[in-house]
DNA sequence: GGACCTACATACCGCGCGGTCGGTTTATAG
DNA sequence: CTATAAACCGACCGCGCGGTATGTAGGTCC
């Protein structure tokens, strides 16, 4: 079993660099000769684990951007009483841990979205999923945010988290061309100030009878 | 001159070939072998016009792009009182005209933008005029909707115009991915409301003195 | 009517790509 | 110690790509 152990060392090894390759240069631009030259690798490792380059991207999604998306994103919503100051915690925590050359990278997820998505359904049907699993929980955040009365009752929580991701998506994409970490800074204030027009307010809630 | 303005049409007819199968493959993936086939001309008639693929790509950014821009998103913004319902109006129109075709391949512009801001600055300077020039547009229409009243005094033209683009590119991307007209419908109504959030409203105009 | 230039056509080149395949090392099971 | 299969190596292949060079049809000018 030692060698299973080994095994998954290189595997998870070709995941990583296939990962970077792909962050920088788009799935179709990635180099399979670049990937191996980082990990020291040769094409008979890459063939042993993956049967193509396809199914190597299918993984990477599969697995690697599968995993950063649910950890950063939705494990730090569940069990959350007030839904609206968690997104926006989880807005700042992300701003803040954003390096100009990630800035410049963009989104992993948006970036094979906005490439494969016309060109591949294997890659589309992936990415979607993931994409509906993160709006489903930031629906479902909503939606107990409105039982316990810290949500606004008159919004749709499944509208709601579908524009939420869909702007997040969009204010990372315009950093992403014009290089600007204050674009991003003022984005993410307008989306700040649009989640909190979402939270029950003095006048906003029923007078008591 | 009889001769340049036959020119003109192969370099136009170029152009448009070159922007169908950049707006379907991406820029780097985009073949010159097939763009020939299209128009029917050869590798001659393209490096006579333009020096390399590159430069195609500059021109296809430059003369097409940005007009479509200017014309679908700018010109209907001039000279209007009320640029919270001209724009409310834009996004109706481009919601109703989209095909699902269109839908499937996404906005240009984005596309270009994510595929290219970090593998070419020439692409990236050009697009990220494009978009100042947008960002500028709706910018200038809100200052002159404060300015006659219809637009609210607390809010950041600037700002709030970055945000908006980037939550139409963020839409547009996400209903290009799920391949969904109604979620694209949501996340317009989503925008749309905020939008008209912006507006002045019989609570939110200071009482006269 | 020859010189000349623009506007294309066509054959060709080198390169890097994804992918293949026989060989070699390594590790575990018997 | 040996057999066997997994894990990995590395040379090789075909292909389509962007790009080049040479050729040529047709209009213009003197």
């Amino acid at each position: 079993m030692e060698t299973t152990r080994k095994s998954n060392q290189t595997r998870e090894l070709l995941l990583r660099a296939a990962f970077d390759e792909i962050h920088r240069n788009g799935f179709q631009a990635a180099s399979l000769s670049k990937i191996l030259a980082d990990t020291g690798l040769t094409k008979g490792a890459l063939y042993h684990h993956f049967p193509n380059k396809t199914a190597l991207g299918y993984a990477v999604v599969d697995e690697l951007v599968t995993n950063e998306i649910t950890q950063r994103w939705l494990a730090p919503l569940e069990n959350q009483d007030d839904p609206i100051t968690a997104l926006r915690t989880l807005l700042q925590e992300a701003g803040e841990s954003l390096r100009p050359a990630d800035i410049m990278l963009g989104c992993p997820l948006n970036n094979l979205a906005q490439e494969m998505s016309p060109v591949d359904e294997g890659f589309r049907k992936r990415i979607n999923h993931i994409y509906n699993v993160w709006r489903g929980g930031i629906a479902q955040a909503l939606m107990r945010g409105q039982a316990n009365g810290t949500v606004r009752t008159d919004i749709h929580p499944g509208e709601i988290a579908a524009f939420l991701v869909a702007a997040m998506e969009g204010c990372m994409g315009m950093a992403k061309n014009a290089r600007d970490p204050e674009l991003l800074f003022n984005c993410g204030k307008s989306l700040i100030g649009y989640l909190e027009s979402l939270r029950v307010t003095q006048s906003s809630r029923p007078s008591p009878r």
